[in-house]
DNA sequence: ATACTTGCAAATGATTTGCCAGTGT
DNA sequence: ACACTGGCAAATCATTTGCAAGTAT
């Protein structure tokens, strides 16, 4: 995912906007695009591109690339939750950002509005504007924190 | 750097003190151990692993290990900013914390503490105890949220 | 028909590991 | 002396790229 720029967002409902969309931007959709597309549609959480090849019988490098083109017009996005290889996920009507503790492995999708508060925190003490849906906000969930401080 | 859960910090002021931590600790003080701490104080910034090994004419390897070892300890913490290698830095008296500009790369260390209102705010609304030791916050720092604003 | 896509193999970048020679204590 | 370290080579993991053969439009 050469993606650095992240592309704006193309919210597609289904596999057939989807397909729709992509032909409008002159794509062509080619057999393991479409896997590649029905299997983001059927995943509950973001996924890595081996299993992805695994499951669809496809190469690896293939799906990197279908994932790639889809990231690139905006329909695919990847987060890091930790060490080990990107997850990639659709881009839903509600963009996602992602919690994820770092002693259990939670993953927590939130909405990207409910970050806004912490955005604007971020805006107002350093200028920035924060993006976590590259890199996950990463910590301990609660219980885990508990426990944490529970052992100290 | 296999350290998925942080050791506790080992703040050290100087390189004398941090080799007497490290005796203490029973590691022995190589050479190589010795020039990367010494690399360590001169950086101004968190620096990769490779360039260490170059500078220093050290194997990459063996300066992972002595990172690896430092970091385990407690002295080193390393940073992802981007894609891209890690990079490492000593734990200063105050643990320092990233801000990190994605379109311009611009990098804004901040004293940890100062992030706590944030920490707050996503403790209060998730439950998280975030920490962005590990992963910088990434988005658009002043400047370039502006341009980015102005372009659209 | 033609340009875009794929699979396969090989390359890359970052990091890790095995192993034996070297060295700090 | 002896256990801990370093260098070197090779392995690993995630991802990218070159290229010739296949296919969507």
């Amino acid at each position: 995912m050469t993606v650095t720029t992240h592309a704006p967002p193309l919210v597609v409902a289904d596999l057939d906007s989807a397909i729709r969309a992509l032909r409008e931007r002159g794509l062509r959709i080619s057999t393991s695009r479409r896997l590649v597309l029905e299997a983001l549609f059927a995943a509950e959480q973001p996924v890595s591109a081996e299993p992805l090849a695994r499951d669809l019988g496809l190469d690896p490098s293939s799906v990197y690339r279908s994932l790639e083109t889809l990231e690139r017009h905006g329909l695919v996005r990847h987060v890091h939750l930790g060490h080990g290889p990107g997850l990639y996920a659709l881009v839903a009507d509600r963009e996602l950002e992602y919690l994820c503790c770092e002693r259990c492995g939670a993953v927590t999708p939130v909405e990207a509005e409910r970050l806004d508060p912490v955005r604007a925190q971020i805006r107002a003490q350093f200028g920035y504007e924060a993006c976590f849906t590259h890199f996950a906000i990463v910590g301990l969930c609660r219980s885990c924190a508990t426990s944490a401080a529970t052992a100290a």
